[in-house]
RNA sequence: GGGUUGGUAGCUCAAUGGUAGAGCAGCGCCCUUUUAAGGCGUUGGUUGUGGGUUCGAGUCCCACCCAACCCA
């Protein structure tokens, strides 16, 4: 049996399926199409809703959001992104076949309208409509008017309904959407250009992480999905360009979780000449600056589903820069006085398992994770990080043992990682070597090539967009800021 | 990978091991300014899948699938 009979046999057994099935033929038998075709409007629902003014000729379209029937007139709702308007049918105004055609529509179904605004006695805004145009009818009933859809299964696998009926989540991406925007508004004032570098790339390189695989046939080679767009954006520094950004997905072939999606947004800025705490000011402004302009301020409440507030971010400037070892004696005065052993045992009184810490510096960091990282909710640049933990950033001047970055902790998560980037090609390649351990990854030698013919010093910063919309929205899953969350196939 | 919770009508949710139910949506009737419209009536179910225990399973047991959360 295949899927169309599958879906033949559900039909026939759906009552209300079938109902909507004979309206639609209703529709045709009265010479009307069911699916509609352009309709020029003067305004989408919302933005008349928001400038309304009463005796004006309009013209709108929408889905059919709510029915009011109170016998011989009808006020509906027709709704889109932009928000929803109120239409008022009556058999005085409109024709007699408008009036039947009315008849056979639904909920969900699309309609155009003409008429002209009014208020009600109950001051609503509305449309009293002179002609409609069945733009498309819907076959399938649409989730609860006033719940909307609970079941988390259907809101990721099915998001066109938890977008038409769940106004909190078409906010968020709205959100979203006018964040992206003013990322690019904000680096394009300020000179930076947008960049396109492979997504295809035959050595994934510029971060450490499980990349997807896949095959050009034509070539015969083997290419991987990239896991960072680093490498592809210094070449660029190497040819010539000074401020650059690229704002797109990258792909990791590893867990999905809260906090993990296989393919992820993220933004890399470089900036030649630049170092890690200019990079540092100018991811401070541009947060700043996109609370501001979006969400209302710099103070960020998160809220849990009854509403009440449980987390407040104050984003105020200037944010704390403090150095990471200079963190951790925040935590153990002694701890740089410590034994690896010490270090271990302490861990072990203070109730932090780190069993699976292989050496010393992860030891360290695991204290870092858990009792300064995820508990710190305000901004905080992180600087002068182990050498260690960051492979492809410069090391400190005065002391070998650090590097120049900030690791950028909000919400209790690392929001963005900024360095002054690694130009010496020698202690490049050292570097790579050192991490590219053997057989599965190759070493990028037309990077370390471009290297060599030179690249100026520069400041590069990474920002997770899902991550910064989480934080700035107040969600808690990663799923609830990416339109289309990876899902195991449903059987 | 391990643990916890959940999967019941199109949607939101009920149902001590004992007749599967409500609200919304739908359908029928009434109502010409309603807005979660209202009133009266009414249709709709392989309880995620497959086994098992039992006189009897949505409920208990086993396996599997999907999801959310926690842990690694």
């Amino acid at each position: 049996m295949d899927a169309a009979t599958d879906r033949m046999e559900e039909k026939s057994h759906n009552e209300l399926l079938a109902i909507r099935r004979q309206k639609l033929e209703a529709l045709r038998s009265a010479g009307i199409d069911p699916f509609g075709s352009g309709f020029e409007t003067t305004g989408a629902p919302g933005e008349i809703r928001a400038a309304f003014a009463e005796g004006q000729k309009v013209r709108t379209a929408g889905r059919i959001t709510a029915h009011r029937n109170m016998g011989k007139s009808h006020f509906i709702d027709l709704s889109d992104h932009s928000g929803r308007i109120q239409v008022y049918l009556n058999a005085k105004e409109l024709a007699p076949e408008a009036m039947a055609a009315f008849d056979h529509l639904d909920i969900g179904d699309f309609l155009g309208v003409e008429g002209e605004t009014f208020v009600t006695k109950t001051g609503e805004p509305s449309i009293k409509a002179a002609s409609i145009r069945v733009l498309s009818k819907s076959l399938r009933p649409l989730p609860d008017k006033w719940h909307g859809v609970q079941d988390t299964e259907i809101k990721y696998r099915q998001r066109y309904l938890d977008l038409v009926s769940n106004r909190e989540s078409l906010e968020v991406f709205q959100k979203r959407i006018a964040i992206v925007r003013e990322i690019r508004r904000f680096l394009e004032d300020r000179g930076f250009i947008e960049v396109e570098t492979p997504m295809m790339q035959a050595i994934p390189g510029g971060a450490a992480a499980q990349p997807f695989e896949t095959h050009h046939n034509a070539l015969g080679m083997d290419l991987y999905l990239r896991i960072a767009p680093e490498l592809y954006l210094k070449r660029l520094l190497v040819g010539g360009f000074t401020k650059i950004f690229e704002l797109n997905r990258n792909f990791r072939n590893e867990g999905i979780s809260r906090r993990h999606n296989p393919e992820f947004t993220m933004l890399e800025t470089y900036w030649a000449y630049a170092d890690f705490e200019k990079m540092a000011d100018l991811v401070e402004e541009m947060v700043c600056h996109l609370a501001e302009k979006i969400c209302g301020g710099l103070r960020i409440e998160h809220k849990n589903a009854e509403g009440n507030v449980t987390r407040t971010i104050d984003l105020s400037r200037p944010w704390r820069r403090t150095r990471y070892e200079d963190l951790l004696r925040g935590v153990e005065p002694k701890w740089y006085d410590f034994s690896p052993e010490e270090r271990r045992a302490w861990c072990q009184e203070h109730g932090i398992d780190v069993t699976h810490c292989q050496a010393d510096f992860e030891v360290t960091q695991h204290v870092f994770e858990k009792l300064i990282e995820e508990k710190t909710m305000d901004p905080l640049f992180v600087t002068h990080c182990p050498k260690e933990l960051v492979p492809l950033a410069k090391q400190n001047a005065a002391d070998p043992r650090l590097v120049d970055v900030y690791e950028l902790v909000i919400n209790g998560q690392e929001i963005s990682p900024g360095y002054s980037e690694l130009n010496d090609p020698d202690i490049q390649r050292e570097r790579l070597e050192h991490q590219s351990g053997g057989e599965t990854q190759k070493l990028d030698d037309d990077f370390l090539a471009a290297l060599e013919y030179g690249m100026p010093p520069a400041g590069g910063i990474g920002i997770g967009i899902d991550r910064l919309v989480m934080m700035l929205t107040g969600v808690e899953s990663i799923r609830d800021v990416i339109l289309f969350p990876h899902m195991r196939p449903r059987h």
